[in-house]
Order: structure tokens, then sequence, then C-alpha cells
DNA sequence: GCCAACGTTGGC
DNA sequence: GCCAACGTTGGC
């Protein structure tokens, strides 16, 4: 049984859904992941297509910003093997990479972004991975009726 | 900035 | 294979 609605936490310091905006095609790679669970998800059980929601962690507001889509089959994460970059990992070699991503593409925007406060007031997700005390998990599964009700509470006006 | 919760590392 | 020490995450 596969998940097809996920969770992905990024800070916007870093990289917000603003960037994702302006990148080419609105297309990424979700690179830097370095946890085995959210690599695993990402290697095994994700498929193009997949939806997810962008959730802006560390930041003000808290929010579900947007939706993307999983645009690319996993592959080894090229940073793992880049010297300069802050994600080189010194175990990981060609032929046997340690880490894994997917591309992904922006599918909208809110107009209206879903605040942390305002999900963990809704009883219907209150088993939201994403407000489970401790959980630090930066890509979660998301059930199919969580994806609902966030996507209804991004629209109502 | 604090710190609880969690994951990883490495000595034994 | 245990577990203490350490580093990181991420809400508050």
């Amino acid at each position: 049984m596969s998940h097809r609605y996920w969770l992905m936490k990024s800070e916007p310091d870093a990289f917000g859904i603003d960037d994702l905006e302006v990148s080419k095609n609105q297309t990424t790679h979700w690179e830097g992941v370095r946890n085995y669970q959210a690599r695993n998800f990402m290697r095994d059980d994700m498929k193009p297509g997949d939806l997810i929601f962008f959730y802006h962690s560390n930041a003000n507001p808290l929010a579900i910003v947007g939706t993307m889509k999983v645009a690319s089959e996993p592959y080894p994460d090229p940073s793992q093997f880049d010297p300069n970059s802050k994600y080189f990992d010194e175990k990981a070699t060609e032929e046997n990479p340690r880490w894994y991503l997917v591309d992904v593409k922006l599918v909208e925007k809110f107009d209206k972004p879903v605040l942390r406060d305002d999900i963990k007031k809704e009883e219907s997700l209150s088993d939201m991975l994403l407000i489970k005390r401790g959980s630090r998990l930066s890509i979660q599964p998301v059930q199919e009726h969580e994806w609902n009700r966030v996507m209804e509470m991004a629209h109502s006006a």
C-alpha cells in the first residue's frame, strides 16, 4: 500500500516556496535530506505524480504554503559526492550512494497559507505527524482525508 | 535564544 | 550490541 500524498519541510531562509516558484520549470532537486527515514520515503515509496504539501519550518508564519508534485524517479543526491557542498558525505560513493532524492515541481502556491496553528485546532487533522509532539521528520506521509481537509482550508474564503 | 526530542556516532 | 555523548531539528 503506497502513499500518494506527502508533506515536505523546508526553512524558507534556505529554500522557500518563492524560490521554487522562480526555479527553472518551477522544479528543483530536493537535495540535502540526510535522514534515513525521509530518504527511504523518497527512494522507496514516492512515485512521479504523487502530491506534496510544501511546509515552511523555522519560519513566520509556520504554515503549509502550497503544493508540489513528484517530478522524477528517485536518483542519488549529487551533493553527497561534492566535497564543496555542505551536504558532502565522505562515506558515500558513486557505486554505493547513501542519499537519494526526487525532483519536485510546483503545483500551487496558496493565496492563503494554512497555518500550523489552524491545523492544530482542527479535530480531523489531529493525527497529522506534523503536529505530533517531537515529530521532526522532514518528509512525512499524509492521509487522503488530511490532504482533502487542508486543501479545503486553503481555498475557503 | 532556549531546550526537548530525536538521530547518529563511536568507545567499549 | 549497548549506551553515553554529541549534534540537529524545529516549535516556542
